[in-house]
DNA sequence: ATTGACATCCGAAACGTTTTGGATTATGGT
DNA sequence: ACCATAATCCAAAACGTTTCGGATGTCAAT
């Protein structure tokens, strides 16, 4: 038998309505007959049915989180991200509500669907891109959100991670190991930080003093195989570059698979770096140079930020900035003797 | 301006029942009428109120997970498995409903919140206990839920692997390898799946005609930290093993490190073997030798299952079991030359 | 005795949907 | 002309909660 706020009030002999406002705590019940409601309401086990309450208080208690099926799903990167929102929301007593979808129009009617249904009070996105329909919709619609990553309009809360230094550290302890000839695997340019690690990159070999050569620059799709394939392309270049940067972990490992499928050695005839710091990183052979984003914490500082939107406070910081962290392991390897 | 029903009545002239029953497709109203009726539905955006048709219908089309916060969450493993159902349920149009929680007392009571308040159709739960209260607390309350593993009670629907077969195979192939000294590392007793690992360790080792060595049984807590520790207290042993087997692989990449510690090599001086096939293991070093769980298919037919539990269909399989997978690479040696 | 203030309680409406059990009209058969 | 049937529509109740606007009773101050 289901038990609801008339069961207990039948059973005290009051009103629902004092029931409820007793099990709320207002203060116009009487302190006995609080306790002894809420002596009744533990003794049959009673749990508020949250159909009800949001459809009345239209407050879910729930963040939602789209999550595109390919690809992103058993990313580590993203996983980890969902596991710091899933932590912190667990702290503030919020639940989270997971979608997966197709990208693409899929994608953003699930936005639709779990905004205008009024399943969740707000939204966590990432994967930024340039110019996102998703931010703009959730903008227009006026639904609290906060983003991972920084795109065109930046009229919105973000936290993002400066992927312009980062690349820039980076690409600079390569050229202090020596190396001139870098290049660099980009990830879409749909994707709002691939424009931003970029930056990074140039800015570094442009104080070295050092040419950009289109050639040395090469895109592909943030996977393992993608970063693989172009890698090989890199590698039959007349004149290979003596270094890779890729711009995410998966790509780089990735390209030192096509590095030593060519026979060469990862870290000794050529130097390899990834961005990201996924837990495999630390395991590969050698282990990966990369840029580590404070993922995990990320997602729970964008949750603290969500929730401030999500009860209209003023945030203290709509914007907020991370330096990400230079981790040197072996596949960036000796300084290069020429 | 929320678009409701009511809004689609006055809209087209019609009734709140008739555009109800309309967008929900019966055949008691007219054709053209529905058209318009779904047209003027289109032009508004219409989406429907999701918090009061749970409310009235007592369907919620949505999945629930209890994430234990310790070391589940970021547990590649159990990642894996959140995609897999997660995907599946997609497929459904089922949402998933995750609640972070301290394990515990708390955990379980995050169960009765999630069933009792009525805001899920059905759960998956992984990580199944020898005597497992969640189990019994859904079988009490008859809420539809599907477990990944099986505990001592098997009377409820479950997929599991077998985990007795697999770690059978594992250490068979270490047998043949030349190996005698075998250590196991188990997993916390409590948990329902070591007790069958242990049983093909112990199965293995008989048919092998190889007694079984107490000192050679440890236990950890399935962490790579853990694993570490214990593998430490095996390698002091005044007659170490050659081989070390453990129940996940988190543990052993722990062991690994252990080993090369005390400034052995794994793989030639002596043997590691995992369990699971986390992304990771394929790229330690060297790559690890373990048994692979289709952990992303898993978590789909447990999606499979429980959408049958759901819509109170009689399950075909109730009961799934796996055979797992043995995955040979490099930790576990050549052959052993005495 | 009347008033005001306060403490404590409650009826009824509202949230947006689904569903029950007709009501109304049109159609065809006698 | 009448009835049975089918097609199409709808009013109202129900789901369980929160909240608005009192209602009632008590007690001290006038």
């Amino acid at each position: 038998m289901k038990v609801t706020l008339k069961t207990i009030a039948q059973e005290a002999g009051l009103s629902i309505t004092t029931v409820s406002r007793a099990l709320a705590g207002y203060d116009d019940v009487n302190e006995d007959t609080r306790r002894r409601i809420v002596a009744i309401a533990e003794r049959l086990g009673y749990q508020p049915n949250l159909a009800a309450r949001h459809l009345r208080s239209k407050q879910t208690h729930t963040i939602g989180m789209v999550i595109p099926l390919t690809s992103y799903f058993s990313d580590p990167f993203f996983m980890e991200l969902l596991s710091g929102v899933g932590r912190q929301a667990a702290e503030y007593g919020y639940d989270l509500l997971l979608s997966a979808q197709q990208p693409g129009e899929e994608e953003l009617s699930a936005y639709r669907r779990m905004v205008a249904s009024s399943r969740i009070d707000g939204v966590v996105l990432a994967r930024v891109l340039v110019d996102d329909p998703r931010i703009a919709f959730l903008k227009e619609v006026r639904h609290p959100f906060v983003a991972f990553g920084r795109s065109n309009a930046n009229d919105y809360p973000y936290i993002d991670v400066d992927g312009a230094t980062g690349v820039y550290r980076l690409v600079g302890h390569l050229i202090e190991r020596g190396h001139r000839r870098i290049a660099m695997i980009l990830s879409p340019r749909k994707l709002a930080f691939t424009a931003t690690r970029f930056e990074g990159y140039q800015r570094a070999l442009h104080e070295a003093g050092i040419p950009i050569a289109q050639q040395y620059i090469v895109e592909s799709d943030l996977t393992q195989e993608g970063g693989c394939t172009v890698a090989q392309r890199l590698l039959d270049l007349a004149s290979p570059p003596t270094a890779i940067v890729a711009c995410n972990d998966a790509m780089a490992i990735g390209a030192m698979q096509a590095i030593r499928a060519c026979g060469l050695t990862v870290g000794r005839d050529i130097a390899v770096a990834g961005f990201d710091d996924i837990p495999t990183a630390a395991f590969t052979d050698p282990p990966l140079t990369t840029v580590r984003q404070p993922i995990y914490d990320i997602g729970r500082r964008a949750l603290d930020m969500l929730i401030c939107a999500i009860r209209r406070q003023p945030l203290d910081e709509a914007h907020v900035l991370l330096v990400p962290e230079l981790i040197v392991r072996q596949s960036s390897g000796a300084p290069l003797i020429r």
